[in-house]
DNA sequence: TTAGGGTTAG
C-alpha cells in the first residue's frame, strides 16, 4: 500500500515549526518516517537553518518517493527554511522524473522569481521534464536560455540533454548537428543519437551510427547502446545483424542483464527465428512480466495461439501477474487463431480476472477479431458502447474488416467517421476511390483522386525489406532504383511465367482503378514484396530461407504468388507483414490462409 | 550533496 502524503505546517507567527500528521497519513513509508524523525531532529537542535543541512533533508525527501513531493514544496513555502541553488534542483529534479512534469518548470520559475541563480545542474532536469511533457517549446525555450547563459559548449551533462531532447521532440537532424559541434563526446551522448533515430523510425541510420561509433574507436558500446540497437533490428527483422550484436555482446563481456536478453528474445521473434527466442527465454532465470508479455506477443507473432495460452498460465504459476500488454498479445493469439469466443471471454473478463481496464489498444484487438471473422456488426456495436473514445486507429481497424468482407455499405459509415476525426486520412480516401470504381462511378473515382492530388494526400508506400549478408535493402512499389535491378526483372519474368506454367495469371483481384488488366498485372507483379522476393532469389543460394518485412498487409495475390514460389524454387520463405509473420513452405503459409 | 542515454504492445 502506498503511503499517504506527509505535510509540515508551520505553528504560527513565532517560526517555530511542528511537524504535524495529517489524518490520512496513518502509515507512512518507513524512508518517509526516517526522513519526517530527520527533519523533527534538525527542527529542535536548529540546525535547519543551515542551508547546506536543509538542502540534504530537501534533496532526500524529494527524491525518495515521488508521493513526498508536496512534503519538498512545503519547504518552498516555509519562510524559516534556508534555500540554496542545491535544495531547488532537488525538488526540480523530483518532479522531473514525476507524473506531474510541468511542476518542475513551475518550481524553475519559482527559484527565478526568487533571485536563486540556477546552475549546469538545473538545466538537464528541465530538459527531461521538458521531453517527457512532449512539449518542444519548452524545450527550446530553456535552449535559449541556455545559450543566453553561456552554458552550451562548456558543460558535457548539458550537451547531452540538449542532443536527447532534439532528437525525440525536434529534429534528428538537429540533434545530429549539436552532437557534431559538441566538445565532448561518450557513450551517453552516442546513446543520445542512436535513440533519436530509433525514436524517430530511422532504424538504419540508427545501426549505421552504432557502426560509426565503432570506427571512432575510442567508444565501447555498453548495455543501453545494445538495448537500443537491438530493438532496431527487431523493427527491421534483420535477422544478421541482430545475431551479430547478440555475438558483439558475447565477446565484448558486455552482463546479458534480463533486459538485454528480453530486447534478445522480442529481435529474434520478429526477425522470424521463434525457436530461437524460445530457447532464450527457457534459459532465463529471471523472467519479469516484459519478458513474459515479449514471448507472449512473439508466440501471437507467428501464429502459435495455443503455446501462447500455456504461457499465460506458466507466469501465473511462477506468480507473476499479466498486465495490459500480456492481454494486448494474447488478444493478438486470439486474433491470428480465430480464436473468436477465447478472445471475446478474455476480453469481457479482463477487468474481473486481472484487473485490467481495457484501453483503446485492447479495443483495436477485439475489433480486428471480430471484424476478421466476419462479425461486423458485433464490431461496429462494440465501438459504439466502449469506455474509450474511438480513434482513427480503432476505426481503422474496422474499415479492414469491412474491407477483407467486402461490406461496402458499413465500410462508408466508417470512412466518414474516421474522415471527422482525420479529414485528411489517405487510408479512407483510397477506400472512397476504390468503392465507386467498383460501382464504375468514375466521376467521383476522379474526384476523389483530384481531391487527393490537390490535398496531397498520399498512402505511405508499400515498402519490403530484406537483408542479405548483413546489408538491408528496400524495396518500394514499382522501384527500379536498385542497382541490380534488370536481374530483379529478369527473375520477375521467370516467376510470372513459372505462375502461368500452373494455369494462371498473375491474380488481379486485388487492384480496382479504372485501368486495364494489362496494368494490373504490371502494378501487382511490382508489388515491394515481389520485388524483395525477386531479388532474394538471385542473390541467395539455392535453398536458403528468405527473410522479407513488409510495412503493410500482404495483399491475397501476393500471398498466392509466394505460396507457389515456395513451391516451384523448393525455398521457404518467411514474410512479416504490418500484422503477423508468414512462413511459405512447399506451397502451403503457416497462416492457413487466415490472416 | 545533485546531472545526460534504455528494452515490451499498439
Amino acid at each position: 500500500m502506498r503511503s499517504s502524503i506527509p505535510t509540515i505546517r508551520t505553528a504560527g507567527a513565532n517560526c517555530t515549526p511542528t511537524i504535524l500528521s495529517q489524518k490520512s497519513c496513518l502509515r507512512p513509508s518507513p524512508a518517509t518516517k526516517l526522513l519526517k524523525q530527520t527533519h523533527a531532529k534538525l527542527l529542535r537542535s536548529g540546525k535547519i537553518h543551515d542551508a547546506v543541512v536543509a538542502g540534504k533533508l530537501i534533496s532526500g525527501i524529494a527524491n525518495s518517493h515521488p508521493s513526498n513531493l508536496p512534503y519538498a514544496l512545503t519547504f518552498i513555502s516555509h519562510p524559516c527554511t534556508p534555500l540554496n541553488t542545491f535544495s531547488w534542483n532537488s525538488i526540480i529534479r523530483g518532479f522531473a522524473h514525476s507524473s506531474s512534469p510541468e511542476k518542475s518548470i513551475s518550481v524553475y520559475g519559482q527559484m527565478l522569481a526568487g533571485g536563486f541563480p540556477p546552475n549546469n545542474y538545473t538545466y538537464p532536469f528541465l530538459l527531461k521534464a521538458s521531453t517527457h511533457l512532449n512539449d518542444c517549446r519548452i524545450g527550446l525555450s530553456l535552449h535559449a536560455t541556455i545559450i543566453r547563459r553561456g552554458l552550451d559548449g562548456l558543460d558535457p551533462y548539458i550537451q547531452t540533454s540538449l542532443i536527447s531532447f532534439h532528437a525525440v521532440l525536434v529534429s534528428v537532424e538537429t540533434a545530429h548537428q549539436l552532437f557534431d559541434e559538441s566538445s565532448h563526446r561518450d557513450i551517453t551522448s552516442w546513446n543520445s543519437l542512436i535513440k533519436g533515430y530509433v525514436a524517430s523510425g530511422r532504424h538504419i541510420k540508427a545501426i549505421q551510427m552504432f557502426h560509426e561509433m565503432q570506427d571512432s574507436g575510442n567508444v565501447r558500446g555498453d548495455e543501453i547502446t545494445m538495448l537500443t540497437v537491438v530493438s532496431a533490428c527487431a523493427h527491421l527483422g534483420a535477422l544478421e545483424m541482430g545475431r551479430w550484436i547478440h555475438s558483439y555482446i558475447d565477446r565484448n563481456n558486455l552482463i546479458l542483464t534480463p533486459n538485454l536478453r528480453t530486447a534478445l528474445i522480442n529481435m529474434y521473434a520478429k526477425c522470424g527465428e521463434i525457436e530461437s527466442a524460445k530457447t532464450l527465454f527457457r534459459e532465463m532465470e529471471e523472467k519479469d512480466v516484459r519478458t513474459w508479455s515479449v514471448m507472449i506477443g512473439g508466440l501471437a507473432l507467428h501464429g502459435h495461439a495455443k503455446e501462447a495460452f500455456d504461457l499465460v498460465e506458466e507466469m501465473q504459476r511462477f506468480e507473476v501477474l499479466p498486465d495490459s500488454v500480456t492481454i494486448t498479445a494474447l488478444l493478438c493469439a486470439c486474433n491470428h487463431g480465430g480464436m473468436v469466443e477465447q478472445g471475446r471471454r478474455i476480453f469481457s473478463k479482463m477487468k474481473e480476472d486481472y484487473n485490467i481496464e481495457p484501453t483503446i489498444e485492447h479495443y483495436g484487438c477485439i475489433v480486428a477479431l471480430l471484424g476478421r471473422a466476419g462479425r461486423l456488426e458485433e464490431a461496429m456495436d462494440l465501438i459504439i458502447r466502449s469506455s474509450v473514445k474511438p480513434d482513427v486507429v480503432l476505426w481503422g481497424s474496422l474499415l479492414a474488416a469491412c474491407m477483407v468482407h467486402k461490406n461496402t455499405k458499413m465500410g462508408e459509415i466508417v470512412v466518414k467517421e474516421i474522415l471527422k476525426l482525420d479529414p485528411e486520412n489517405a487510408g479512407a480516401h483510397v477506400f472512397l476511390s476504390n468503392l465507386y470504381a467498383e460501382f464504375g462511378k468514375w466521376d467521383i473515382v476522379q474526384k476523389v483522386r483530384n481531391f487527393m492530388k490537390e490535398q496531397r494526400i498520399r498512402k505511405p508506400p508499400g515498402s519490403s525489406l530484406i537483408e542479405i549478408n548483413g546489408v538491408v535493402h528496400e524495396f518500394l512499389s514499382g522501384d527500379s532504383s536498385h542497382p541490380q535491378f534488370s536481374r530483379i526483372y529478369m527473375m520477375l519474368d521467370e516467376i510470372s511465367k513459372l505462375v502461368s506454367l500452373k494455369g494462371q495469371s498473375f491474380p488481379t483481384g486485388g487492384v480496382s482503378f479504372d485501368i486495364n488488366e494489362e496494368d494490373k498485372e504490371v502494378c501487382l507483379s511490382q508489388h515491394s514484396e515481389k520485388l524483395a522476393v525477386a531479388f532474394g532469389l538471385v542473390s541467395t543460394s539455392p535453398g536458403s530461407v528468405i527473410r522479407i518485412i513488409k510495412n503493410l498487409r500482404i495483399c491475397r495475390d501476393c500471398h498466392t504468388v509466394m505460396k507457389m514460389i515456395s513451391e516451384k524454387f523448393g525455398r521457404v520463405i518467411v514474410v512479416r507483414d504490418c500484422n503477423r509473420f508468414h512462413h511459405f513452405s512447399g506451397g502451403v503459409c503457416s497462416c492457413g490462409d487466415y490472416w
